[in-house]
DNA sequence: TCCCAAGGGTTGGGTTTTCAAACTCGCCCT
DNA sequence: AGGGCGAGTTTGAAAACCCAACCCTTGGGA
């Protein structure tokens, strides 16, 4: 092997996995969706965030919708893909809440009327993910 | 809010939000445990490989294992906390090949004998989590 | 015995990113 | 005219990152 694992994860990272990227999607899960809103929930130097979010909307994940035309004013929305990170924000909380446990997890109620409780499982059979059930390819 | 949310997501991404540190993770889950073979397997600076190595372990994520004691040789292993983020891995790959589709997707197999399709349920009801199915806090 | 290779890093240096603070620009309000 | 808000852009110093080269230990041939 003498070039990087070609790699879908490394593929996604490239577009998320800059420092704050998937805290921007958090803020805009969370309804926050402007610029300056953006930077005091992150607290992200706002450089940098102006250049994440350009990268996330050039790459599809969100998008730039103007809710007022004069003053020009703008707001971040996920597009379909964006809406589809969703599920690694859920496991990400629970994983520090588990482990960390640094503060009061932040509840998230579902319909089901419990509180949120994000599970992997394989769409095929329902079953729950593990490292056992989950067979690696030949190398 | 003049300072920074406070969020488990931001502290889960302060321990496996560097870049190269989620990589490893794939690494190591992919069965490569070995410094020299992470090199090669994700392409990163040894001297960054080496930092991240050691926060991860610092972290509780993975541990060093010796292997041989002489020579000295050891490998990096996950430890439980480490392997409970494979659902992450498994979503980032999973939106890297439904998005990004640069290379034909890794196939992993599942017990149950189909190909990995990752999902995220409600461990509660065992509803898929959507984005109109979850519900925010009241800010 | 001598030399080389493998494993697992460390060191020195130059190049990028980050960071925090200040600045800009258009528009609205008073 | 002055002040404020939203949304960035600029600036210059600090911190990461990247790469190549080097180090050390042990094991294996020639």
């Amino acid at each position: 092997m003498t070039v990087p694992r070609p790699c879908s994860i490394a593929d996604t990272l490239a577009v998320v996995g800059e420092k704050y990227s998937l805290l921007v999607l958090r803020e805009v899960f969370l309804g926050v969706r402007r610029f300056d809103a953006m930077v005091r929930g992150i607290g992200a130097p706002r450089d940098v965030l102006a250049a994440r979010l350009k990268h996330l909307v050039e790459a599809g994940v969100l998008e730039k919708v103007a809710y007022s035309e004069r003053p020009p004013r703008h707001e971040y929305v996920p597009t379909a893909a964006g809406l589809e990170l969703q599920g690694v924000l859920h496991l990400l909380r629970q994983w520090g809440d588990r482990h960390l446990a640094e503060r009061p997890p932040l509840v998230l109620g579902h319909d089901c009327g419990a509180a949120l409780d994000p599970l992997v499982v394989c769409a095929h059979c329902r079953q729950p993910v593990t490292p056992q059930s989950v067979s690696l390819p030949p190398s």
